[in-house]
DNA sequence: CGTCTATTTGAATGTACTCAAAAGCGGTGG
DNA sequence: CCACCGCTTTTGAGTACATTCAAATAGACG
């Protein structure tokens, strides 16, 4: 059956009826994303949030120089969106792009918003998503003020480790904050550390 | 009238009848924090959720190396706690010091737990208190990624000016990630520049 | 197979840290 | 009310971590 995966991740936090997962499916939009294009671009109107249903997406920040700062990557089972411009109907921060060909389902804001007054579950069920969202990213700041990009990394792949092997050493350079050749060389001098 | 502002803290998202705002009030309790007394230490089980009523406070990890990393500093109308250690009751990685004589109200854990069940508007609360907190904690991180400590620190005076005149330049350092000694220097840098 | 991009390597540079010492400031007790 | 104590801030020299730029190598994809 559809929305196998997505019907599970809501399942965790909250019980619907029948009428009321149907109603939820029915504002859903399954959308097939090809590997290198992007549901979300720097500048326009961010509508949508996304949750995973299989690929991988990486959701980044272009600053001025043209630097990419990676924010956060987006597997299976992950909700993903530009929160402040969703919430704020701004234009995006972000962008986000697949990784590889992706399968996600949309959620439009006005719909998440109608979904809290029909059924007001989805309060708890983003509630505690918002909540975990909130605990993740307070720890990776506690990790960039005080760890070494050395640590950092090795905590990166210990914590994400289907991401690890998914992305491009590039793409964990920029999650990490620092450049592509600084992190190959720490790669190679832990490599050697071990002989 | 006692209270006051956690009321309108709370009014400013969700509507309550004259029982529910009660029942809430009851499950508060009110504490005097004096300055450098901690309300959490690390180690310790976090059981509350705190709301500033007046004052400051300073939540920070301390490192294996002794060095302290500033997580956040909550003035009047903030909400504060070790989040991960208040929602999964495990010992607090955070310590939470009183900058100044505060006035805090607590909640427990099991109440809120509570409050979510009997008054469901609280899940909405606290879903747009969780929203707002991982907004704020990714813009830090895309902050931190992105701009050097210069930046960081000129976009730290801007954004809580209030905080930033309260509390001693040590901490501001913590908070941003860099040393006292180094923050010293931008800010000395800054005034040369000017001439 | 050829092209484009990612990764590696190295040298020179810059940003931020450590350590130490001096100066400033605030609170407290005599 | 002033003097002293402890802590914060400043200053500077030397160092370490991380960046930039450039060039060589390796990989991925059409």
């Amino acid at each position: 059956m559809d929305h196998q995966s997505i019907i599970k991740n809501v399942n965790r936090h909250i019980v619907l009826n029948e009428n009321e997962l149907l109603f939820f499916l029915s504002r859903l939009k399954k959308k097939k994303i090809d590997r290198k294009s992007l549901i979300l671009t720097q500048g326009q109107l961010c509508e949508y949030i996304y949750f995973v249903e299989s690929g991988a997406l990486r959701a980044f920040y272009l600053g001025e120089a043209g630097k990419e700062s990676t924010v956060m990557f987006a597997v299976k089972d992950w909700w993903v969106t530009d929160m402040y411009c969703f919430i704020n109907e701004k234009p995006a921060m972000l962008t986000i792009e697949a990784i590889e060909d992706s399968l996600v389902y949309q959620l439009k804001k006005s719909d998440l918003d109608d979904l809290y007054v029909k059924i007001p579950q989805f309060e708890r069920l983003f509630r505690v998503l918002m909540q975990n969202a909130y605990i993740r990213e307070q720890l990776r700041v506690i990790e960039n003020l005080s760890l070494s990009a050395e640590e950092r990394y090795a905590i990166f792949v210990n914590k994400y480790p289907e991401v690890a092997h998914k992305v491009k050493q590039k793409q964990i350079a920029s999650y990490l904050g620092i450049t592509a050749e600084f992190l190959s060389m720490i790669k190679n001098k832990k490599a050697k550390d071990l002989k």
